[in-house]
Order: C-alpha cells, then structure tokens, then sequence
DNA sequence: ACTTAGATTTCGCCG
DNA sequence: CGGCGAAGTCTAAGT
C-alpha cells in the first residue's frame, strides 16, 4: 500500500462528477489498483473520492490520473500535485478476512432455534419457506395451530412491512394457508413501520440478540 | 491526522461483534477522533473496521482502545498491537468541500426544465407535490390534459414502483384525480421494476441527463 | 454474468 | 434530535 501526502485538486469525471479544490490530503493506493483520496475532516468511513479495481494509473507532470472502463464511457480521477510533503510505501501481506457475528442471518438461526420469541407458543415448521417470489425468513405455527410467516430484519423500516405484505399475499393464494398471519420481528423496528404493519394486521416484535440466545437476562419491560 | 502502520489484531464489539487476526493494517487516526483500519486487499472504500466521532482514545501498553458511548452501551475496538511499523501525523488543514453534479436533485431540475421527457406533451404543473405521506417528485399535465404524477430516479428499483403506487393512491383519493397517471422517469431502470411498474399500468421512460439538458444529442434508438 | 438483499450501510435534508 | 430517502452506495450470495 502506498500512502502520499500531498497538496492537490482534484476532478471526478463518470457516473456524476465532482471538483475538489486545493488542499493537503491523504492519497491511499492499493497493491490492487483501488485507490483513495482522505482529508483530515468529513467522514471517517467514506473517502472524498475513489477508484475501485481493476484501474491504470498513469503518473507524471504533477498529475497522477486513475482511469478506469465502464461500459461504453471511462471513469477518470485526475488528481494535480501541487506538492508532496509525503511518499511511502508498505507491503502488508496477506489479507486476513473480517469475521462477524450479529447481522441480520445471526438473528434468524436464533430465532429459529427459539422461535417463541417471534410470539406465544410458536414452533418453526421451516426456515426460508419458498414462495415463488423468494423465501419467508420462518414459517411457523402460532399457539392455536395458524400459520404465520416471520420477517426478520436487524432494522425493520416500511420496505420490510411491504416485503412481508408481498409474501403473504402469495402465501394465502395456497387456500391450506389463507388465514396466514405475518410476523415482524426485529431488533429495531421503525415508528412508522410499526404503523402500517399493524394496519394491515402484522404483528410487530422487538427481539434482542442476546436475549434470545439466553447469553442476557430479558428487561423487565418486556410484556409490561 | 496520524497514519500508523502497524502489526495488530482488532476486536470490535457494539451494533455487531467481529475479530480480525494478527496482519499488518493501516490504522487512520483523524483530528476528530474517528478511527478507521485498513488493510491492502478488499475494498478501497470501506474499512474493515471504524468508529466514528465523538471518541475517547487511550494508548498503551501495547494497545489502543478507542471508545464511544452509543446510548446504554458502549462501542469499543481494541486494536492489540504487535509491531509498530510506521507512525506519522500529519497536519492537513481546513476542510475543502466536494462539489458534486449529476446525482438525483439534478436530473429532476432538468426533467422539470423539460417534461416532454417524460411523455409526449408533457407539462410540468409543479415540482414536489405535495402528498400526505411525502411529496412527488413532478406533476405533470399529459397531451390530453390528464393528470400525471412522475416519480424520478437514478437507479429505479422495485421499491420505487412501490414508492409511486403508494403516492398514486393517496393522489386518486382526490375526486379531481381519481384518474392520474404514473410514470417512472430514471436513467437505468431494472427489469423487475418495469414489469411490476407495467402490471400497475405504470410507464416506464429510460432517461439521459446530458440528452435532457441538450449537451449530448438523444440516440437514434430512442423511440425506435 | 446478472440480480437481489443486507449493511456497524453512511450521509444529508427536513421536521 | 429523529425519521426518511439517496448513494459514484459497496458487497456477498444466489440463480
């Protein structure tokens, strides 16, 4: 990876473009081609500009161009070097690969595997229950012997309400499941998600991940 | 802004908890306290892992531990750190905004410069009209007079046709309305999106910045 | 190869 | 400050 520091401007030119005018920043080039441009300020997470791979880069006359073909047209980040107040260059090795735990997949194995936290008495019949539109994350049976579908998101915004609505409509067309009910369960669920949901008769239900693990004792304000 | 590089290992624990092994990374340390870790394979865009502001840092012993509260509980990434391969600060001064053209904004003032884009006889009435639930990007008058509400995007997705449908049923509670049309005006439209947007009886028109705004001349394939 | 859905999405605007 | 929509979203998985 080589890292300059540099005074310089810079243009964007491909599926929009941007100016940048002149100042000290951070020019961060990968062994792979990407290449990305920081400034002191602004976001933590988010370069001003970018290149993703595969690029040329072209260097000379106080200018470093990064091209890059997309489609018919060309990306073009036309970086002007005004002064360089730094130039090196790290190797770093190997990639070491980023392991997680609690997006949204780790949420439906455990509530799969305690699918009462979706609601009263509910046993899972199968996770990811074809339809032909996609698969229910849960499909269940609720204390009476009903279906019910379960939708789970970490954050449950009005997409999710609409995803689930989809589902069930072609759910009921089967007349074994006409009475189908719908289940939100997320970790957070969206005032307004909430709304539509329960006028269309979905249930909503916030669940934490390490409660329904049972690694953290449930709030008491739970059910209260 | 401080560049370390460094050999280390990271561990993450807040909205999710993940790990990364022993590799030399990049540790990019910003004047506001946001932190992000880098390695040279993988994106050139996102970090493999971060922490934005405001944070509390503390150094030493062989560790970094940057810190932050997030509501009850707190974020944490504890970087434990091997080799000390590299660490520089340096001083970039104040921020130089970007300065973008060609995102969503721009092509609805150029769509509402000229409707006829959009449909054969297209008059605009006005730009974000207002509904209830959010505003329509143009409402338009077609060649025979009739209603015509113009849903505009980038990248037009399922979720837009959605979007329109919602609009154009709360705009036909209006007696006046109850016969207005829909079009999904974007420069790249998904496949699905157009086939769920014609099952509504939605139209659908693929549309170029450059064309609309008469920098480039239309292709012959246009209403072929 | 293309499409879809998730993301510690992040970011910006507007209430 | 919270909610919502856009993003040069990016990225991984499934078809």
């Amino acid at each position: 990876m080589r890292l300059i520091v540099a005074r310089c401007s810079i243009d964007y030119t491909g599926r929009l473009t941007t100016h940048l005018p002149e100042a000290v920043r951070l020019l961060m080039i990968k062994a792979d081609g990407g290449v990305a441009v920081w400034h002191d300020g602004g976001s933590s997470v988010k370069p001003q500009n970018w290149m993703t791979p595969p690029t040329v880069i072209e260097e000379g006359d106080g200018q470093i161009v990064v091209r890059k073909l997309a489609g018919v047209t060309e990306d073009r980040l036309e970086i002007g070097i005004v002064e360089v107040l730094s130039d090196v260059t790290h190797d770093m090795g190997e990639a070491a690969a980023l392991e997680k735990d609690g997006v949204e997949r780790d949420l439906q194995e455990a509530l799969a595997a305690a699918p009462a936290w979706c609601g009263e008495g509910f046993r899972l019949v199968r996770r990811e229950w074809p339809t032909d539109i996609g698969p229910v994350d849960l499909m269940c049976r609720d204390h009476q012997d009903g279906w019910t579908a379960v939708e789970i998101k970490r954050v449950a915004t009005i997409d999710a309400v609409e995803q689930l609505t989809r589902y069930l409509e072609r759910i009921r067309r089967d007349p074994a499941m006409e009475f189908c009910a719908g289940v939100l369960a997320a970790q957070v669920i969206k005032p307004q998600a909430r709304v539509l949901a329960e006028a269309r008769g979905i249930a909503c239900v916030e669940v934490d991940l390490d409660v329904v693990r049972g690694d953290r004792e449930p709030e008491l304000t739970l059910f209260a």
